[in-house]
DNA sequence: CAGTGAGCGAGCTTCCGCTTGACTT
């Protein structure tokens, strides 16, 4: 039997390295964390110096039970977790949970693939380091008593099953402030002046473009210029070239993968992770889920003889970047292809365009700068002072460029940078045309998820293994909407400069276009100011990085971590009762005017299951009326006429089959009520103008559909038949469903077999479903 | 999926960070 049992975090792992390592060893792997505090309660003993009831989570069990088999057989017990905090924390926990003998147990750890690495991390074990378990309890236990104490704090002053924490309000208030700024923002505009000229004595297809250095604020004053310019002489006053460098980006991290992901291929946060995952397990690449710009040094040496293949000696220069990160961990190398040789890998689309991503930034990162020649020319104006100026960039020797250049989130308004015509100083030059366009500001753009995650690890909130989750849970929460938003068109002047001609249009533009956006809903709203109000310590952008601080003293033994949660549990603690007592229940009410029929108040705010609009008070004694408002519309900026407009619903749109239809706004949005059934309406349907034909054909069209999903029906039962959805054939019965045993073919279920399975089921205990 | 918004009350919800399959009716 093997002598030795290797624990390591990553099932894919585990496969390599015990190929690495050969017979002597048996390597698992620990899929994570083993143990946790209990999901039902606080599960921290706050008299005992916060001590955390630590459990094995069901789903953990089979591991666990593994692990302690192959354990008791081995002589030596290898724990080779991840080098960072939560590593070290998995390692202790497997101590405690696997009943480990210390004597027989070591502690190692490698942060490449290779024999030799491992091999040397094998002659050089040590002991668990306790500092830096403590400092991982630390923050386990702080993040349970901020998340367990604030959410039940949100249940009762704003809605049940919501929730707070240190990482995902911080999110949310990113995004409830971003918009703020939007609302809030008023463009100015003022007039760039462009100019095209001809070089005297040169091909009159040799055109020089440039931009007046000044900037006019009004329109009077760009005309101004324009004027003075219709008898001017135009003449090059100067050529300067300055050469310039640029350098290529670092290796991916998980952060800037997905960043980059999704700018250049549109991948969402989850997509990128699902993909890079499948590159992971198949060998393709190195972990995806890392803080480190590190590239091993076989990597490096790879990527010299790669690129001196490809492109030559001097397209090389290898370095080893240092992550700028203050939060990084760096357990693990940058994210790179496994074997650089291999520009492509066999795979799906997605598979093969996300390597292809990773590849190229990684061989860029160990190519040569890129030398630019900058060329700026200064023109003057014998009637003004102000010059007109040329821009050009030259490249020189393209480098790292040939393969790979990093995109930004700013759309490139900027012109075009390129060659410009060869001009000297003391030149002539002929105007064609200028021409002085009126340019708006632009408020800042919304978050997209990619420039989320950026921004939380520039605030150092959140791990690579949580960006993707925590883009998801605030969307599952519904305190943020991914969405589109419509331009709206935008008029501006544009006054042209041709022979003596001065023209003056009017031209539009669409502007504030967005797509896939991240947008605050009004219940993220709400919970966002109530947060921000009353626990402002723990919406604080530097809070994580605070405590960040008080981990990293623990971890180096300066600090006791009971200690410092004592410090931070009792304040907090108190905020919260007293929070509990003096505030009201928030329901981000809105008054938006009195109803014209009425002369009540008309209200938009939170209710129950979304936005609503509500005519009169609810202490009154004629209750109010209630009407839930349609998708795109918030409270903020719903009107008094729109809300008007929602109350005209639930309306008689006409009969069919002798019975009235009806059209309402619910929970689910649009939908026909007829004979006590329920249709959604189409995307694209109103439910104000919808027309009693189109509401007809929803209502068959959902017929078909009901009786496609029908494999089969007994006279003798209406109530049991067997249906087909998502997950195959089932068996329903009223309202419940049950599964149809493997190997059973649902069309020939006869109503006896539905009965009996039916029954069987019945006796088995039901696992506890989620509502809803 | 389910189509409300009163009022009562029981029972439930919730965090972050480390990992993947199992399984949905």
């Amino acid at each position: 039997m093997a002598k030795n049992l290797v624990i390591v975090e990553s099932p894919a792992k585990a496969k390599t390295i015990e190929k690495i390592l050969g017979d002597e060893f048996v390597v698992k792997s620990s899929f994570g964390h083993v143990r946790d505090l209990s999901k039902k309660d606080l599960s921290i003993n706050i008299e005992k110096g916060f001590a955390p009831n630590y459990e094995i989570p069901s789903d953990k069990k089979k591991t666990i039970a593994e692990l302690r088999k192959n354990a008791q057989k081995a002589e030596t017990v290898w724990l080779a977790t991840d080098e960072d905090r939560e590593g070290e924390a998995i390692s202790w926990h497997l101590i405690q949970a696997l009943e480990l003998d210390e004597r027989t147990t070591r502690r190692i750890v490698f942060h490449e693939i290779t024999k030799q690495a491992i091999l040397e991390a094998v002659e050089n074990p040590r002991n668990i380091d306790r500092h830096l378990v403590d400092a991982q309890q630390a923050r386990r236990v702080l993040d349970r008593l901020v998340g367990y104490e604030v959410s039940p704090v949100l249940w009762k002053k704003v809605k049940p099953s919501l929730s707070a924490g240190r990482v995902q309000s911080v999110a949310v208030r990113l995004i409830v402030e971003r918009e703020d700024e939007i609302k809030n923002f008023k463009p100015e505009s003022n007039y760039r002046i462009g100019g095209k000229f001809t070089i005297a004595g040169k091909p009159e297809n040799l055109i020089l473009d440039t931009e007046l250095s000044a900037r006019f604020k009004t329109k009077d004053e760009a005309v101004g210029l324009l004027n003075k310019c219709i008898s001017a002489n135009f003449e090059v006053v100067s050529v300067e070239k300055k050469p310039s460098k640029k350098s290529p980006a670092p290796p991916f991290t998980t952060s800037t993968l997905q960043q980059e992901a999704s700018r250049k291929l549109g991948f969402s946060v989850s997509k990128t992770m699902l993909v890079a995952q499948q590159l992971y397990e198949s060998g393709y690449i190195t972990y995806m889920r890392t803080d480190s710009v590190t590239l091993s040094n076989l990597a490096l040496a790879s990527a010299r003889k790669v690129i001196t293949a490809a492109f030559g000696e001097k397209y090389v220069k290898t370095r080893q970047f240092t992550t700028k990160s203050k939060s990084a961990q760096e357990a693990h190398e940058a994210i790179r292809p496994t074997f650089l040789e291999n520009q492509e890998i066999e795979g799906d689309h997605f598979q093969k365009r996300l390597y292809e991503l990773i590849w190229k930034r990684t061989i860029a990162s160990q190519m040569a700068d890129a030398d630019l020649e900058k060329t700026i020319v200064t023109i003057s104006i014998s009637t003004a002072d102000e010059n007109f100026i040329a821009r050009g960039e030259v490249i020189k020797f393209d480098g790292f460029l040939r393969v790979y250049m990093e995109s930004t989130d700013e759309d490139d308004t900027e012109t075009q940078k390129g060659m410009l015509p060869k001009v000297e100083k003391g030149d002539e030059l002929n105007r064609i045309e200028l021409n002085a366009m009126q340019k708006f500001t632009q408020s800042p753009p919304r978050y997209t998820e990619a420039s989320l995650v950026k921004k939380l690890e520039e605030l150092g909130i959140g791990r690579p293994s949580t960006y993707a989750p925590i883009i998801s849970t605030i969307q599952k929460r519904e305190y943020v909407e991914k969405a589109d938003k419509q331009g709206i068109d935008r008029r501006f002047y544009v006054i042209v400069l041709t022979g003596a001609d001065l023209k003056e249009e009017l031209r539009t533009e669409k502007t504030g276009y967005e797509k896939n956006k991240l947008f605050p809903t009004d219940i993220g709203t709400v919970v966002n100011n109530f947060l921000v109000q009353y626990f402002s310590n723990i919406l604080d952008y530097n809070f994580t990085a605070n405590v960040e601080v008080e981990f990293d003293e623990i971890a180096q033994g300066k600090k006791e971590w009971n200690e410092m949660i004592n410090k931070f549990y009792w304040p907090f603690h108190q905020n919260v009762e007293s929070t509990l007592t003096q505030t009201r229940k928030q329901s981000g009410e809105r008054l938006l005017g009195q109803d014209p029929a009425t002369g009540k108040n008309i209200y938009a705010k939170i209710g129950r299951y979304g936005s609503i609009v509500q005519i009169g008070e609810t202490s009154d004694e004629d209750k109010p009326r209630f009407a839930g408002m349609k998708k795109g519309q918030s409270i903020d900026t719903i009107t008094l006429e729109q809300a008007l407009e929602l109350f005209k619903l639930p309306r008689t749109i006409g009969s069919f089959e002798d019975e009235d239809m009806l059209v309402a706004i619910g929970r689910f949005g649009p939908y026909i009520r007829h004979k006590n059934q329920f249709y959604s309406l189409g995307k694209t349907d109103d439910p104000f103008s919808i027309t009693n034909d189109r509401a007809i054909e929803i209502i068959i069209s959902k017929r078909n559909k009901e009786k496609e999903k029908i494999i089969r029906e007994f006279p003798g039962d209406s109530s049991i038949k067997v249906l087909k959805g998502r997950f195959g054939a089932y068996i329903a019965q009223n309202k419940l469903n049950f599964k149809i045993p493997k190997g059973t073919v649902p069309e020939n279920l006869t109503l006896d077999d539905c009965r009996k399975i039916i029954e069987s089921a019945a006796l088995k205990p039901v696992s506890k479903k989620k509502k809803k």
